[in-house]
DNA sequence: GTGCCTCGAGTTCA
DNA sequence: CTCGAGGCAC
């Protein structure tokens, strides 16, 4: 195929010259060549045709779309999102996401994870509720894909939901089997690559005597051996597999962790000997203890031990959090500290406008790797308190010219932990924290109860403006391939984009003359036309995208997430925030009047009438008219949303410039998109919006809503006419009355279960 | 009012 | 990854 496209592409008459119905014979061969190629690049790790080839096409079947817009096709190439080839692997998304774990730093959180656990299934102390313990490898996760017990694929974990596809090195490591006896149809076993401590040792030699860079660490090497372009390189490095968990399936594996665990050994898969079964926090604790003794003679790195429900059916009830798992957490062993000197404290400038302190080390090596900055997360942070007066580290003010401890939290981002005050110079000072910000010497405000401190000149600041739109090109925002933070700084600077529109006005401005984006460094014709062509591809985007790009002050991207599916649409979405508005507005100013109150209160050391302040503040105000009560009502019962994101919300798209800014963007969109709901056909309630309320027996609360979720319902807190459902248990009251009062659909919890099948 | 649980926002290095 | 803070259940 790629000499066809080769041998093809000399034939190519110039587009210019190409008459109507050759266009479109063209279109549709070139959509051919280019599905095929890219079928071949993701599902298979070798590539047909190379990228230069592959980008000639695409380019190609974009200048004839531009000349004859009218005949392109509905499949057309250039529409397909991630078709893109990305430098290196292909991506492959994972058909179950890939979760991380939460993390626990003591006994205590172990107990308290064992305690929570058990709240949520609704079970009493006494009942058993064994777990598996196993260290936890310090390596990379890998998910192996097997059809018909044949490996087909090998993904790394990439952010969870899309990895790349490593295939041809996963097929060079001897502990992955090519092929399984009695194995499930489809099975997708999860696990860690890593590299003992003596083939690290021997590869380091190896790699010096060839005059090769060594690796810091057997995680690093293990990385890099597994992300080599040529396999025949990830062959001759010595990488090893543990199994322990799996992904999509057609066939359970069993009933338990263990039993699972054990069939995946069966199926001819190493997994870590020291994996046992415990029946409670306490066995747990004390197999960690064991772990932990035996850690330096395991000849591999490991960086804590991972507990898991052992009933699969308890598993599946307790379900996923947003990014982890509620029925698994890792126990982390303590982190490795180090002692250097502190040069330097900078201050960085966010999006939000919050002043963030960083420190400027004397590089030094913790948990093999060299570290020179670590955060020092706010003025109370280095002043040696909390938000509350609370000290920390013993309440030792940080300065510069200190010796500090530094350790990596979570072994990632490195932290102070101490300070040495006998090594401290005699001029040491402490640190005064900015009250101007250091990018546009505005004013730097810290509000009343808040931990930070932030600039107060919006966009004025060269530094919010353009964390913002970092912000807004991010990969749960607009995503633009080839817009990343380093080139939205250049733009930024040399004028050419100073809000989201202007992004979509590159071309126009520019484009004409790529000579101007030519004599940039690092910038060649290629790599702006490719440029020009992934902003127009986010020219049809998700409407939750969308919310979340504005970067709105507590709207991240779960919260954008829910404000799209229960509006479904742009112009739905900003009508009722604008109806809303007044409402808003009353709210503020009675939090206000709320805040005098206590104030004044504590002045003269009374107690406050909160409540009836509340309550005449916000009582009938004809100035809000019902509308718009309504609207926010509406708004407030978004499940997650509350009265401070609905007033930021409310209030940020209410600003003029702020409001234009959007205006501007949204015009340069061509389509933004509604949610899709969910996959679940012939669910009973999928789109309806369902309020429980009341007790509920047969499960907890937080299970009954991630199971209607799950369903494709809607959960909301409050009762409105636009609720469908209200499962009322015993002891309901004001929200079961207005369920009559409106005639929304009333049942009990057994009512609600048999709906829903079980 | 209090105490989880989750989310948002800020962070590092390879 | 962590911290603070918002939302929500108790």
């Amino acid at each position: 195929m790629a000499e066809q496209a080769a041998g093809e592409s000399a034939r190519e008459i110039a587009v210019d010259a190409l008459s109507e119905n050759q266009a479109q014979a063209e279109l549709a061969r070139l959509a051919e060549l280019l599905a095929q190629a890219n079928r071949a690049y993701h599902t298979e790790d070798a590539p047909e045709i190379s990228d230069a080839e592959y980008d000639s096409l695409k380019r190609r079947n974009l200048e004839i779309e531009e000349r004859f817009p009218e005949l392109k096709r509905e499949d057309s190439p250039s529409e397909q999102v991630g078709s893109a080839l990305a430098e290196g692997f292909g991506k492959i998304r994972h058909a179950q996401r890939m979760m991380s774990l939460s993390n626990a730093f003591d006994d205590d959180e172990v107990r308290s994870f064992d305690r929570g656990i058990r709240r949520y299934l609704g079970l009493d102390d006494a009942a058993p509720l064994p777990f598996t313990a196993e260290p936890k490898i310090d390596g990379l996760s890998l998910s192996l894909r097997y059809e018909n017990g044949v490996l087909i694929q090998a993904a790394t974990r990439g952010d969870g939901a899309t990895g790349e596809n490593v295939t041809a090195n996963a097929r060079t490591i001897d502990d992955i089997p090519q092929q399984l006896d009695g194995a499930p149809e489809l099975l997708e076993v999860r696990g860690e690559v890593y590299m003992s401590h003596a083939d690290f040792e021997s590869l380091n030699q190896r790699q010096e005597a060839r005059g090769g860079k060594p690796f810091a660490n057997p995680r690093n090497a293990a990385a890099g051996s597994l992300r080599q372009l040529d396999p025949e390189i990830t062959r001759a490095r010595p990488l090893k597999f543990f199994a322990y968990a799996w992904g999509e399936l057609s066939a359970p594996l069993a009933e338990t962790q263990m039993g699972a665990i054990q069939r995946l050994a069966a199926l001819g898969f190493q997994t870590n000997p020291l994996t046992r079964l415990c029946d409670g926090p306490q066995e747990m604790l004390d197999h960690y203890a064991s772990i932990e003794e035996q850690r330096a003679t395991l000849g591999y790195d490991i960086d804590g031990v991972v507990y898991k429900v052992n009933d699969l059916a308890l598993q599946a009830r307790l379900g996923f959090r947003s990014t982890t798992p509620r029925w698994a957490i890792a126990h982390k062993f303590p982190a490795e500290l180090a002692w250097t000197r502190l040069e330097a404290i900078d201050i960085q400038v966010g999006r939000t406008g919050a002043l963030s302190p960083v420190a400027r080390l004397t590089p030094v090596t913790v948990g093999g790797v060299v570290v020179s900055n670590a955060t020092l997360h706010n003025e109370d942070y280095i002043a040696g308190r909390d938000a509350s007066g609370t000290p920390i580290r013993d309440g030792k003010d940080i300065r510069v010219g200190d010796w500090v401890q530094v350790y990596r939290a979570g072994d990632v981002i490195p932290k102070i932990a101490d300070v040495d005050l006998s090594k401290r110079p005699d001029d040491a000072v402490p640190y005064a924290f900015p009250e101007t910000c250091p990018e546009c010497g505005s004013e730097a405000i810290r509000e009343e109860g808040d931990a930070v401190r932030r600039c107060s000149g919006g966009l004025i600041c060269p530094a919010q403006a353009v964390e913002k739109l970092k912000h807004f090109v991010s990969r749960a925002a607009f995503d633009i391939e080839g817009l990343g933070a380093k080139q939205v700084d250049q733009f930024y600077r040399d004028g050419w984009v100073s809000e989201p529109a202007e992004i979509f006005t590159l071309r126009e401005r520019y484009g004409s003359g790529l000579q101007q984006l030519k004599n940039r460094e690092g910038w060649g014709e290629k790599s702006a036309k490719n440029l020009f062509d992934a902003i127009d591809e986010k020219r049809k985007i998700e409407l939750g995208r969308v919310i979340f790009s504005l970067g709105i002050r507590h709207v991240g991207e779960v919260v954008a997430n829910d404000l799209a599916r229960h509006y479904l649409g742009w112009q739905a979405l900003i009508s009722a925030v604008d109806t809303a508005r007044p409402a808003a507005e009353r709210y503020r100013r009675a939090e206000q009047a709320v805040e005098a109150e206590r104030m004044a209160a504590k002045a003269e050391g009374r107690r406050a009438r909160l409540k009836e302040i509340r309550d005449a503040a916000w009582a009938e105000d004809p100035a809000v008219s019902p509308e718009a009560r309504a609207a926010w009502d509406d708004l407030v019962g978004v499940d997650g949303i509350g009265q401070i994101v609905a007033v930021s919300l409310v209030t940020s798209l209410g600003q003029e410039a702020e409001r234009a800014s959007i205006d501007r963007l949204i015009a340069q969109l061509n389509e933004i998109e509604a949610p899709e709901r969910p996959a679940t056909e012939g669910s009973p309630v999928a789109g309806k919006t369902v309020v429980f309320t009341g007790s509920l027996e047969k499960m907890t609360r937080a299970e009954a809503k991630a199971r209607a979720e799950a369903l494709g319902a809607k959960v909301s807190g409050s009762v409105s006419k636009k609720t469908d459902i209200v499962v009322a248990g015993p002891g309901a009251g004001s929200k079961e009355a207005k369920a009559k009062e409106l005639g929304v659909e009333l049942m009990d919890e057994d009512a609600w279960l048999a709906l829903i099948g079980g």
